[in-house]
DNA sequence: TAATAAACGATAGTAATACTCTTAATAATA
DNA sequence: TATTATTAAGAGTATTACTATCGTTTATTA
């Protein structure tokens, strides 16, 4: 089953970018090349420039494809948001315990990972980890009114409504499920940062495993129905 | 008492400027405008020549304070949480009971400025939007743990460890106290951020009224002991 | 298979950014 | 009044983030 995700075709809204990576050899090896360089420099010092002297090519033939960087890096974390949904579909499959769904949710969010899933062309773990150092970059501009109204974070919010619709199924009387959601998704990166460079300010480890336990335990006992 | 916050002197390393911006009336005048300006335009496009012109002076001038914008960003954030200890600190005074101080304290953090709050040259409510907007870009870069270590983030981390013992007199038990705090801090200003931008992702109301209601439940059942 | 269109590579060019350096003018202090 | 520190003004550099042009290659279709 997991076999078949190797080549799914994840969905990003067309208006992020020029020509479709996904439409040639070239597309898909800006998108792989870019995730290992941006992994590696951070997108502040990534430029096009050094993205096209890592693909034998020039500046001109990756401006064919996107805009700029920052559709590029939008490009690359839709895709992940894309990826996840499977992901979460997949593990929530045929659970009918809005309980333990919430649950199988939380781990695909805290460690997507743990599968050894390996893709096609994308470097899921290097994508992973821009999604935990950029992702936030992605949506505090000064656009991102207008770059939601076109449907750029379309990807993250379809997660987001996923999440909700299963915390109201366990208490539906639970007044802040979406704001709560949002803190599922958003906690679980962050705290992984944190993990990682402020290991003093978190009680999570490097590897995060205690995040799924955190998260849970937070969740489950707000959403609880005893006031 | 609150007369005394307008003329306190908050202390921020010294190692995130090159001269002391409280030191002179260049200095604050250079502090007052960059709030103004990042406020206004974002940290992508603020510029020192920008700041220069609005300062009526040049480049050169404004590099002589601060090695680069970076640094100026770090400076104003780190100017807030350390404005913001003051504020938490004031406002749990004489509270002896842990639960109501946490409550307080996240008041403290979720509505900073419901006290009118006025400073002598600092725009607080142009700074506290900064906050939400911009600082997660202050530690998600490449030099985090460089500057890390010289104490670029003191300020921060000293209100994560005031809420940390307060969780702790609550619950000594509770073994993610770290990670709670963070969560609360962290979730404040991504909450109000989204309140702004993605209203329907959120239970949040634009003025962020609920936020409090929201992480003091959040906190409380979480931390309550009953397993 | 030839014609035609699309995609790509190479090069040049521009405005803005993020600085550094030097020098002259002004203000503070001894 | 002399000395020192501070600031203003200007020039200069490397890099970034593009745009534009133009052949050449590759793919499509007639």
């Amino acid at each position: 089953m997991r076999e078949l995700l190797k080549n799914i075709q994840i969905r990003v809204n067309e208006r992020i970018y020029l020509k479709d990576p996904e439409s040639s050899d070239l597309g898909r090896s800006i998108i792989n090349h870019s995730i290992k360089l941006i992994h590696e420099l951070g997108i502040e010092s990534f430029t096009f420039k050094k993205l096209a002297f890592a693909l034998n090519t020039t500046e001109s033939t990756v401006y064919r494809y996107f805009e700029n960087k920052h559709n590029l890096l939008l490009y690359i974390l839709s895709w992940y948001w894309g990826w996840l949904e499977y992901e979460i579909v997949l593990s929530t499959m045929n659970i009918s315990d809005p309980t333990d769904r919430i649950q199988k949710t939380i781990e695909a969010i805290s460690d997507p990972l743990k599968n050894e899933l390996v893709h096609n062309y994308v470097d899921l773990k290097g994508l992973h980890e821009i999604v935990i150092a950029e992702s936030p970059k992605s949506f505090l501009t000064k656009e991102v009114d207008l770059e939601n109204e076109i449907g750029f974070f379309v990807n993250y919010k379809r997660i987001c409504d996923r999440i909700v619709k299963n915390i109201q199924e366990i208490n539906s009387e639970y007044p802040y499920s979406k704001t709560l959601a949002l803190t599922i998704i958003q906690c679980a990166n962050q705290h992984r940062f944190f993990a990682s460079h402020f290991p003093n300010l978190t009680n999570i480890s490097s590897e995060g495993k205690e995040l799924h336990a955190f998260l849970s335990d937070l969740v489950l006992k707000t959403i609880q129905n005893n006031k």
